[in-house]
DNA sequence: TGCGTTACGTGATAAAATCACACGCGTAAA
DNA sequence: TTTACGCGTGTGATTTTATCACGTAACGCA
């Protein structure tokens, strides 16, 4: 898959090699792996791939699974912006998806005022089996 | 704050101290600093306390809080078992909380299924800031 | 041309977690 | 009692993940 480049913000080089490398991968990337695929390409050093991934993140492009220490592709509807991440994550094949729903969102913001939190930023990690996985389960 | 006896799981010698440390603190600890606590108890390595955290996660009496790899103590009644865990996360003071919510533990619910997915664990992170950083907020 | 900002390159280092292997100690089978 | 085994532990090395610090190059703009 590729991106359209009308809606491409302005990305650095660097950004753009991580992103495509990041595009191109079903499933989450880590910092160090993105590294590797991206020495042919004459990228050396973890700074690089962290500085694309810092900025990208920051673009809204890319989002960090923390359980994961991995990286994916932001498949959201940029349109409005999404406070909340929802993420479902395979145990099995390690696949993990990016997900959106209006009722978690809601019940998020509840928790938060409910607790007088100025909630900034959220995000939910799922694990477990995706059903793929769950079907060839032994 | 001391912890009950009575329903104490069987722990080992380094889980308790681990567990003890933790829940003498006020905010989340990193493995390091934990180590750091015990050391004048004869904690060594890290490793010692990897494995008593490892333990403590097993048994459902510490959350690690991956946004900040970070270790907090339980609080959540194990009556019933929670396949969910949301955390409120000052960003300010570092502090965090875990909190429940039926609400959002049925949404979560509801997402796996329409997902087909075979939920097994689920940890909302929720950063943003709490409600005395807020009113102090500059 | 000179200046500031932003991206980039690079080596060192820090922080977080795991591996691998050995030892002690209880306990249950022989 | 002795042997064998599991489990928790101790320990040093190593791997994985991430950041620091500093210098240089590229670009926009007065």
């Amino acid at each position: 898959m590729t991106r359209d480049p009308e809606t491409t913000l302005a990305l650095t080089r660097n950004e753009e090699r991580v992103l495509d490398a990041l595009a191109s991968s079903e499933k989450p990337q880590k910092a160090y792996d993105l590294l590797e695929t991206l020495k042919p390409q004459g990228v050396k050093a973890p700074m690089t791939v962290y500085r694309a991934l810092d900025g990208l993140t920051e673009k809204g492009l890319v989002h960090k699974i923390d359980a994961l220490n991995a990286y994916i592709v932001c498949e959201s509807d940029h349109a409005h912006d999404h406070a909340s991440q929802i993420f479902v994550i395979c145990r099995n094949c390690g696949d993990a998806r990016e997900v959106d729903d209006c009722g978690v969102e809601a019940r998020v913001k509840d928790v938060a005022e409910a607790n007088a939190f100025a909630l900034a930023d959220a995000r939910l990690e799922m694990s477990g089996l995706c059903a793929a996985c769950r079907g060839a389960a032994s």
